[in-house]
DNA sequence: GCTGTTAGTTCGTTCAATGAACTGCTGCTC
DNA sequence: GAGCAGCAGTTCATTGAACGAACTAACAGC
């Protein structure tokens, strides 16, 4: 790997995560994936992402396995996470309660909760009704008082993203 | 903030979060922070990090309160995490659980104890011996088999984190 | 085939990272 | 208290990545 990209001789098991996972907008990718957007023009919307930068950032992760590209039902290819790109779900829900705690003044601004049995998640991710960890599949997002009183936003795929979701579940914004 | 560290409209706190800890570096500064290194120094060596970066970094980081730039015992200014730095210690450790995962075939590169009574640590930050939560300042970094038969390193602070260190505790190279 | 949409690539510009050299401060020693 | 040594940061020219607008290619539906 090239100069920018790596952190050669950090022998560690950070650097080398986030060699795959630390570039810029990498980690803003994989939430989107997480929140179910597949399709290479749904990311570039939302995320108003550069397309060459983006380009290069699903190759990278294809090729790193985080993301497996499959053929879509439209007919176009779309991009999944795959069971390694899954297990970051930690990494990107703690990110998410840092950025809740410390830089949402009006309260979280997502409530994760328990799909089998609407219980609400802890900073850990573990179910307050019935006590267990929570898998993302078996995760809703839903919007938090953190969110309320902002104004509706034009983009829909954005829109979608305030309604209640499960997680890794495929969004077309042409359904939402 | 300007254009390249921003991720404007994003209306998210993992959005929020890697405004702050997302760029190239920081969290390999925090990862170090935790292990104890606490002066400009000794973060430039270890890191091999351009010092102009790690000045600016290390500026935004004492910004946002996740350090504070404290009068260190030699007379110059030391980096102490911040309680809101401290709370970061959760993504450091999934991010570094991830990389052993899939990136050290020989096993994890680190094992994590609980101080109190020497109880591995699982991938979520509980002791296995007595089931508590355990907190970073409880929590001591050992060697793993990921790490076993490579080379010795040169660089004293880089050969200090090969033995089992407490996180957070100041290390002082000249001392290791 | 023609039209519109989606998925990327190309390319000139802008800005951050790099690394070596330099400045200035701290503390020590004589 | 002058001189010396090491530490903390800044400066600056160079390199390389991000940006964004425009372009090309592929497929979908008619």
């Amino acid at each position: 790997m090239a100069p920018r990209t790596d952190y050669t001789g950090q022998n560690c098991s950070v650097a080398r995560a986030l060699e795959v996972v630390g570039e810029r907008w990498t980690l803003l990718i994989l939430r989107d994936a997480f929140y179910g957007v597949r399709r290479f023009g749904d990311f570039a919307s939302h995320l108003e992402i550069p397309r060459a930068v983006l380009s290069s950032r699903l190759r990278t992760l294809v090729e790193e396995e985080v993301l497996a590209r499959v053929p879509g039902p439209s007919g176009h290819d779309e991009y999944e996470l795959t069971e390694k790109g899954t297990s970051l779900w930690t990494v990107v829900r703690e990110l998410m309660a840092w950025g809740d705690r410390y830089y949402s003044p009006g309260g979280p601004r997502r409530i994760l909760l328990h799909a089998a049995d609407d219980g609400v998640l802890d900073e850990m991710g573990r179910c307050g009704g019935c006590g267990e960890l929570v898998a993302p599949a078996d995760t809703v997002i839903t919007p938090g008082p953190g969110i309320a009183g902002e104004p509706p936003l034009e983009n829909p795929l954005a829109a979608a993203f305030r309604e209640p979701r499960r997680v890794l579940r495929p969004i077309r914004p042409e359904l939402a």
